[in-house]
DNA sequence: TAGTGCATGTAATGCGTTACATGATTTC
DNA sequence: GAAATCATGTAACGCATTACATGCACTA
């Protein structure tokens, strides 16, 4: 079977109960969209080509007049799925444009290259709020769905740490 | 000034040392790739490109009958990468299919779903190698190129461990 | 002399995002 | 009555990767 990026993504999600696409939307920007992103570009096609594969089943189910399509999976799609779990880990693709910065940190004065580790700290402590406040809202989500947004929020928090460590060393190591 | 994922890279590396559109290749695959990928398709059109437009200043020098262009940042290349060095911090990118597989294990036999975190633990440690080896190998580089080798470094320590906290207490608090 | 590293480049392909289009329903 | 949310979908665009093509130079 043939697939992309947001196969997994689908099946996963209607695998924990998302229903229309618009469920699978919502859930990949409310709990994936840190670690794994998709779009109604990737996910309404993917929908009815899974439906023509026969890994999941979809059935008309409109709101009063406005139309809306809900899915379940079939034997054939949690088979998939669980085949997919058990399988080799391969894409990581890490995009950071900070560490770019800080990587290239060189070309300025020290002090402005060191403000770059402070515009880091400050973006890991935002993006921490963020996913607190979803944590809040996330109190009977599965075990591993909690699992993995405590991924996130730790990271982030060993994230400021990290900045702060290195900006007290770098501080101390050549004072103006 | 138009600009692409690559148009950075390129220039920081050309401030950094590399002379070659060759040089650029190595110095993404060797230093930047953990958070910052480049191929060929994209560094040799950019290279043209950025010299049409004044930033680095392109020279042939061959060796022997082996063609090969070199470039140096023209002064306004430089003041281009320091501008981009100060602006906002925009693009990450996080794609992590060890992560997404765990995001769906509750699909799993519990023990099953445990294995998906001790294979990413490996996942971590296989990774810690390569960038200690780097890091053998990297004494003389310039000290912010260094800092974001120690990231991802302790980064993938960071994760071991984080690993080895959850499953501890994961089986801790359910055992068979 | 065989293998690795140096060196440049392009074409095809696939992919994902962005932006747009449309409209109903619920909530404040 | 306005705003937010639910809901589906496509077209254009830009972009990056992959694969291919070519060949010299150095080193073991």
């Amino acid at each position: 079977m043939r697939q992309t990026a947001i196969t997994p993504v689908v099946l996963g999600l209607i695998g924990l109960g998302a229903r229309s696409g618009y469920d699978i939307k919502s859930g990949v920007d409310n709990s994936a969209r840190f670690f794994w992103a998709g779009s109604y570009g990737q996910i309404y096609p993917e929908l009815r080509r899974l439906e023509a594969e026969g890994l999941i089943r979809g059935e008309d189910s409109p709101t009063g007049a406005r139309g809306r399509r809900v899915y379940e999976l079939t034997d054939a799609g949690r088979k998939w799925l669980v085949d997919w779990l058990a399988g080799p880990n391969t894409t990581i693709e890490y995009r950071d444009e900070s560490l770019l910065r800080l990587f290239f940190a060189d070309a300025l004065p020290r002090e402005d290259a060191l403000g770059l580790l402070e515009v880091r700290r400050r973006g890991h402590k935002e993006y921490l709020e963020i996913l607190r406040a979803i944590e809040t809202r996330a109190g009977d989500d599965p075990d591993f769905m909690n699992l993995v947004l405590r991924w996130g929020i730790e990271f982030n928090e060993w994230g400021v740490e990290w900045c702060e460590t290195h900006l007290r060393r770098l501080r101390r190591s050549k004072p103006a």
